[in-house]
RNA sequence: GCGCCCGUAGCUCAACGGAUAGAGUACAAGCUUGCGGAGCUUGUGAUCGAGGUUCGAUUCCUCGCGGGCGCACCA
């Protein structure tokens, strides 16, 4: 709608003036509402029309025929600030979000185009974090949001069941861990034998010899070292699986690195052959310095495989194998080095698909960066579980008649839609300081909050039924919070777009809090039920739009909005 | 040393190069005979520094300062 508007004003602009350039993203929105609902400002006309800014807001605000939706026009030096029919705007914005529903706001710039969207990276027979969280929760919601503007996407995620990590833990675990008793959560007791085996490691001076051999003898695939890995490996899957469940993410497809690394190591050997790779120091190496990229090792001086062996065939698989436009990685911003070498490689191999790399800054805590080490890291399942707590307590504090599932239901959707609004709502470039006590609140700029407002909606629709929503008298909308609530209902597509473009869901939050604010504002003055019945009809129209916009912007979000909570 | 990112209110974050830099939180004072108080209202409070480009700079460029992260056997 809003962008429509733009796109008729600017084709009128240009076509009473024929220096004139107006594009649709020329216009803004005008800080004040008295300045009007969208706005010209003039300096770059100016140029073109060989006057000053603000004479030519006055010209043009003078000689321009408005029609459509525009029905006042008026320059402020050098603004032209141009005002909506507001009952107009209000019905056709409502009217095409009742009629559109769900599919209301989503886009086409991706249409009839394939994206592999790869996150969620982890290693297996390590801590599963809150740093793996925010690559979890922007991974999905990226996916989501191209999936809202048109793309096929298809999620995956890639797991490192093979490398040198494994044979770390399984060390450990041998020497510390194998006569105790194992407990429930396995994969988060190979976490907790991981953290201890960096120290143990560094005590032991055999150690290190040790953990190689364990390595050798996984990667030749026999004896009781691999099938220790066999089971092991298991209880990291599971253990992912279940959180991605409780997360309500799902992959189309999850690669391990334990599948491609034989063809990996096939191709490292032709690479060699080719002279394409390069012995070094003893280890073998892709030299790029002439690109500025420096050097990528692929194998240890000890012929153990380092990242790219995997990595660069299962690359080739998946663009051959999905028929792909777009090959996207999200992985931590620290990898942005090996991704471009990643990248130049493949290039140079004559791989010439679009590829992007969306790095993305880690999560510390405020006592200082996570180290397992040290162990100052937050688990996953210890955040789980205290914010798991918390939100049972909370709910149940309001609801004394449900029953415990019933609480615990809405408890976990409010733990998930915490979880995730937290990690997301911050821009990708911005190292989150992960507050336990701030990413648990329900206050404020948080998931619960628009989850809060999208059951108070559905508390007034309930109360008479959904039935008694009417689309026909949506000109009964005249008060100022439902041209603001239309108003603000028409900016979900550009919305979307535009968070989309730029990989950034916390545009999309940000778009949704201030929905909800407008929508409280609103619900302040403004009251549904208690007015004749066709206003009444209309405001349950336009709320309705408000709860199919949040619930929507929730999901893309990876957030569902319970109806009551 | 080379490269990347960040620096905005006490704290955590916003702001396609556009009008008076917005929120949350914390703190202070209020709001219940009205659709859910996980809410609402009011107040206090900020662009690291110096140049430059521009009609206009939180945003772009240069140089400082401060913090973080990469850069060959870690993954």
């Amino acid at each position: 709608m809003l962008s429509k508007i733009k796109k008729e004003l600017a084709s009128l602009v240009n076509k009473n003036f024929p220096s004139a350039e107006v594009a649709e993203t020329d216009f803004v929105f005008p800080p004040n509402p008295e300045f009007g609902d969208l706005s010209l400002p003039c300096f770059n006309l100016a140029k073109q029309m060989k006057k000053s800014p603000a004479e030519v807001a006055k010209e043009i605000g003078e000689k321009i025929t408005l029609r459509g939706m525009v029905e006042k026009v008026s320059a402020a030096g050098p603004y032209l600030n141009f005002f909506l029919a507001k009952e107009k705007f209000n019905s056709l914005t409502l009217d095409k979000i009742l009629k559109e529903k769900e599919k209301y706001g989503n886009g086409k710039s991706g249409k009839g185009k394939r994206v592999m969207v790869e996150f969620s990276n982890a290693n297996t027979h390590k801590e599963y974090h809150v740093g793996h969280l925010r690559n979890l929760c922007y991974g999905d919601a990226v996916s989501r949001l191209l999936g809202a503007s048109g793309w096929k996407a298809i999620p995956v995620s890639y797991i490192n069941d093979f490398g040198i990590h494994v044979a770390k833990t399984l060390w450990a675990y041998e020497k510390f861990y194998k006569k105790e008793k194992i407990p429930a959560n396995k994969g988060y007791f190979l976490g907790q034998i991981y953290a201890r085996s960096t120290g143990e490691i560094e005590k032991d001076p055999k150690a290190k010899e040790e953990v190689g051999a364990i390595m050798e003898k996984i990667e030749s695939r026999r004896g009781p070292e691999y099938r220790l890995w066999e089971k092991t490996r298991k209880w990291s899957i599971e253990q992912f699986g279940k959180i991605y469940k409780q997360l309500d993410i799902k992959f189309d497809k999850i690669f391990y690195e334990s599948e491609v690394i034989d063809d990996g190591r096939k191709m490292v050997e032709e690479l060699r052959q080719s002279n394409f790779l390069v012995k070094s120091q003893g280890a073998l190496i892709a030299d790029l310095e002439k690109y500025g990229l420096g050097v990528l090792l692929f194998l240890r001086s000890d012929g153990t495989a380092l990242y790219p062996v995997a990595d660069i065939p299962l690359a080739i698989k998946k663009v051959k194998k999905y028929k792909l436009d777009k090959s996207i990685y999200i992985v931590d911003v620290r990898q942005s080095l090996y991704f471009k070498q990643l990248f130049k490689i493949l290039e140079l191999l004559g791989y010439k698909q679009e590829m992007a790399h969306l790095g993305y800054e880690f999560v510390k805590l405020p006592s200082g960066m996570m180290s397992s080490r040290t162990g100052n890291v937050v688990t996953y399942e210890n955040l789980w579980a205290e914010a798991l707590g918390r939100a049972v307590r909370e709910t149940g504090k309001r609801h004394a008649d449900w029953s415990k599932k019933q609480i615990e239901e809405v408890a976990k959707k409010i733990v998930v839609g915490a979880m995730k609004f937290e990690m997301v709502k911050v821009g990708k470039e911005q190292t989150i300081t992960f507050d336990i006590d701030r990413a648990l609140s329900f206050e404020g700029f948080t998931a619960a909050y628009l989850q809060y407002t999208h059951a108070r909606i559905c508390s007034i629709l309930k109360k008479v039924g959904t039935g008694k929503i009417d689309s026909a008298h949506l000109d009964k909308l005249k008060e100022k919070w439902e041209y603001n609530l239309s108003f603000a209902l028409a900016k979900f597509p550009e919305t979307l777009e535009k968070s989309a473009a730029a990989y950034n869901p916390a545009v999309l939050a940000d778009y949704l809090y201030e929905l909800a604010k407008v929508f409280s504002d609103f619900y302040r003055d403004v009251r549904v039920l208690g007015a004749d019945r066709e206003t009444v009809g209309a405001r349950l129209a336009l709320i309705n739009a408000v709860k199919i916009v949040l619930a929507k912007g929730l999901k893309i979000l990876g957030i569902v909005a319970p109806d009551k909570m």
